[in-house]
DNA sequence: TGTAGTCTGAGACTGAGTCTCAGTGCAAGC
DNA sequence: GCTTGCACTGAGACTCAGTCTCAGACTACA
């Protein structure tokens, strides 16, 4: 019932190694856009020292345990629940998981999803990953990462500007996404 | 804080009238896109025939507090929050206005909209006023409703359909949620 | 080293939302 | 009108995701 698909089991991955810092660029996708295709591991290199940066920018410290959440985002390809987190990272308690969450929301490191269930989901920020959107299954509470053409979002960007200016509201963001039932709860 | 803006005094109109019991529509929203307009009293008199037709369908009766409810819905010019209903509603204890907030959404009378901040707000369904879309202020947690042009609504369900078929994804609706500042948290 | 500030685990706490239960209301049939 | 089966209701206990507190541990930096 509270499955949430499978998840690439914890790398308890302890290398130190630091890369150089290079200019804080706002969004590693952009390497991705422009045609290289960076491997998981280059991303999750890159990935570290923008974390480490951007936890230092509010004083807080990249340690172990928010590293090891920053890891499991990285490695699951979709959005992950508190439980999920718990059970790949059995020894990190329950209160400083959530708080680890909450610092690396503040820090700008990862955004919460709200799934069709009760249960929050996180994921990266989408400036470390690229735009997306998700598919929500109403039965088993999935949540699936789907990427629309850029055409289309060409569309929404307009859309949402329109129906924001018309209101006197100043749009930061947005998100579309999909209820209906998955693949798995479809053929049933 | 959670001041989700104003809301017309409850009206405590008793009146008992009863619609004949026209064919069941699935929508009475055609009626608007067709040209006519309907008041505020004219949509609510053949709502609550709807309403107590689909209650009716699931073995459930459309009781005064239910009605309460679903007037609150009407008058109400944004999803209302569970405390929007308990001051509106002085009298209506909280766990019956949940338990009738579940029984009318089972009933399909209305639906959840998740908000940008931890409180669930309620709505009429879709096809008792008509599709739309929310802006979310993120500083006070306002929602407001906005319709997006037609012509915008066939490529975002074009775009869905691809989306979803990619995935073997059932859909069955979507949302698209704006998130920034409301008119009132902007100038600050 | 010393010191100031951050981090962490344990567990109490909060509060939106659910469940239980005993009593009440409501319709349909006799 | 009375009976009988359900649905409805209020009160309050309960659940549990998420937050807060605090004392001790750790880190950076001088
Ligand atoms: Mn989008
Ligand atoms: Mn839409
Ligand atoms: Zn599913
Ligand atoms: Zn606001």
């Amino acid at each position: 019932m509270t499955d949430t698909g499978t998840l690439p089991t914890a790398t308890t991955t302890t290398s130190t190694r630091r890369l150089r810092t290079g200019q804080l660029r706002t969004g590693i996708a952009a390497d991705r856009d422009s045609g290289s295709v960076m491997s998981a591991d280059e991303l999750a290199g890159d990935l570290h020292g923008v974390a480490e940066r951007r936890l230092r920018r509010v004083d807080q410290r990249y340690t172990s345990g928010r590293r090891a959440i920053v890891e499991l985002l990285v490695s699951a390809r979709h959005p992950v629940s508190i439980s999920d987190i718990a059970e790949h990272l059995p020894d990190l308690p329950r209160s400083s998981a959530y708080r680890h969450l909450t610092d690396l929301q503040a820090a700008g490191l990862i955004r919460r999803v709200a799934a069709s269930d009760e249960f929050t989901r996180f994921e990266l920020a989408e400036d470390l990953t690229e735009h997306h959107h998700h598919l929500l299954c109403v039965n088993c509470g999935k949540v699936t990462d789907v990427t629309p053409p850029a055409g289309f979002e060409h569309q929404v960007a307009g859309a949402v500007s329109d129906l924001a200016a018309a209101q006197g509201f100043q749009p930061q963001s947005h998100r579309l996404d999909i209820l209906g039932l998955c693949a798995d709860c479809h053929e049933r």
